[in-house]
DNA sequence: CGCCTTTGACCAGCGC
DNA sequence: GCGCTGGTCAAAGGCG
């Protein structure tokens, strides 16, 4: 994963935030449009207004105060735009010099360390080169292309994972024509050499990498259906457990690193504990979002501790809790806290995280349920407010005159978090879309007034 | 026929 | 070094 790389993510992001907020500035300019048509209409009017026609007084008062209002809303919105500009730009010309000075540069190799979208795109590259080499594999690629087409068509997927959209675009992916020349090898012995190979890229890149987010849930089913595709792979007798324990794998994409364990619990053979491993390096169906930002805001938390993750996590909860309920209202109020969840951290070789959806007590706050585990990971400075990621866009965007938070604070805010925190950017693109699918097309009412 | 599950074998890590 | 355990592979078989 180059530097390059990472900036032009950081573009890309910023790139489609400049033209959500292009569309949102247009829609703004036409209804600014319409008001200084009223305006025009009213001042007609009013030269034929009578002295004492109060009612007539009063509706011109009134639509010039709208007009007022509107002039507002469209001046607000054009700093906002400006700024987004501007630190587009801004990213822009750093991607460049970036690009003249060579890789890694800009970002210091502890950083990167530190970075887990950064390591996801490693992954992926690693495993472009090994994978989707093969004829064969590519005529399977596009036959699950096909199938997912047809999952995300119509605007229903999101786009969480940015890391694919580089793939072809990244240099290293020259190197493919050169794994081609090893597929002479005998298969078992390329697969296993690849295997190791990646598991030594992981381990000495980031040991931590390997956080795990465990979800413990009262299901009948054999496994819990959070809207991804799974494919088993395997099952065995865990000790001190009679149920086997179930290996599947992520089959969205053939290259997506993700794997999860489903087991019973021994104790209450009703509750299903799921663990999730990796992140999705592609888009997920709409069902699967709640799910995938919940395990990615843990894992995230867990492996930087930082109190962001803390309370993008407590989102990812409420969304969990909630269903899709939100997507059909977003501007409905959550709870910070949903009834029934608790949390727990065990500590294992590799770290794993439990969000307990089983039992029925209510935290009071997030820093109380996760006392324990910051000692054990101290919390990471972050520079842009506690609020989450999600939330936090939602406010920004849907109720700007009247937040604490003025406009140029909170898109310094979310720019600098979309560049220090990496974890910001899918959440980013996942809030933006649902908040301007839902709020912004079709319903202008918020720039009104 | 293709996809998926099952299941025995294999491998790595870890503790003794 | 050995045994145990967790995790993964891949052949075989089932199913639609």
């Amino acid at each position: 994963m180059s530097c390059s790389v990472f900036i032009r993510r950081s573009v890309d992001v910023a790139k489609s935030i400049l033209e959500d907020l292009r569309s949102i500035m247009d829609e703004g300019l036409e209804r600014y449009g319409l008001d200084r048509e009223k305006k025009r209409i009213a001042v007609d009017r009013a030269d034929d207004i009578e002295e004492g026609d109060e009612a007539e007084v009063d509706l011109l008062e009134s639509t010039r105060i709208q007009i007022n209002r509107a002039k507002e809303e469209n001046q607000r919105l054009r700093t906002y735009l400006n700024q987004i500009t501007g630190d587009y730009l801004s990213l822009q010309i750093r991607y460049l010099e970036a690009s003249k000075r060579g890789p890694n540069r800009l970002l210091t190799q502890d950083k990167i360390n530190n970075c887990p979208e950064l390591e996801e795109a490693d992954d992926l590259v690693s495993l472009s080169l090994g994978m989707a080499c093969s004829s064969t594999d590519r005529k399977k690629e596009d036959k699950r292309g096909q199938r997912l087409e047809k999952m995300f068509c119509h605007g229903e997927g999101l786009a969480l994972g940015l890391a694919c959209k580089f793939e072809t675009s990244n240099p290293s992916a020259d190197n493919c024509s050169e794994e081609e020349k090893k597929e002479t090898w005998p298969l078992g012995q390329v697969s296993k050499t690849m295997r190791r190979d990646k598991d030594n890229v992981v381990s000495q890149q980031n040991p931590l990498k390997r956080a795990r987010v465990s979800v413990r849930a009262r299901c009948d089913t054999p496994t819990m259906n959070d809207g991804c595709h799974w494919r088993k792979y395997g099952q065995k007798m865990a000790k001190g457990n009679p149920c086997p324990r179930a290996y599947y794998r992520c089959t969205i994409t053939q290259s997506c690193p993700v794997r999860k364990q489903v087991q019973r619990c021994a104790d209450d053979m009703s509750i299903l504990i799921t663990t999730y491993e990796g992140t999705h390096n592609h888009p997920l169906p709409m069902s699967a979002t709640a799910m995938a930002s919940t395990t990615s805001a843990a894992a995230h938390m867990l492996l930087t501790g930082s109190s962001s993750s803390l309370s993008r996590l407590d989102e990812a909860m409420a969304d969990l809790q909630s269903g899709n309920e939100r997507t059909s209202d977003s501007i409905r109020p959550r709870l910070l806290h949903p009834p029934n969840t608790s949390f727990s951290c065990t500590s294992t070789s590799c770290p794993t995280i439990t969000l307990d959806l089983t039992s029925s007590h209510q935290p009071s706050s997030s820093s109380s349920i996760f006392s324990g585990f910051s000692s054990q990971y101290p919390s990471t400075t972050t520079r842009y407010p506690t609020a989450s990621h999600h939330s936090y866009l939602q406010k920004t965007l849907q109720d700007p005159p009247q937040s604490g938070l003025g406009l140029p604070d909170s898109i310094s805010a979310a720019t600098e978090a979309s560049t220090t925190d990496p974890g910001f950017q899918p959440t980013l693109a996942a809030a933006l879309k649902s908040i301007i699918g839902s709020n912004y097309c079709g319903d202008t009412k918020h720039f009104t007034g």
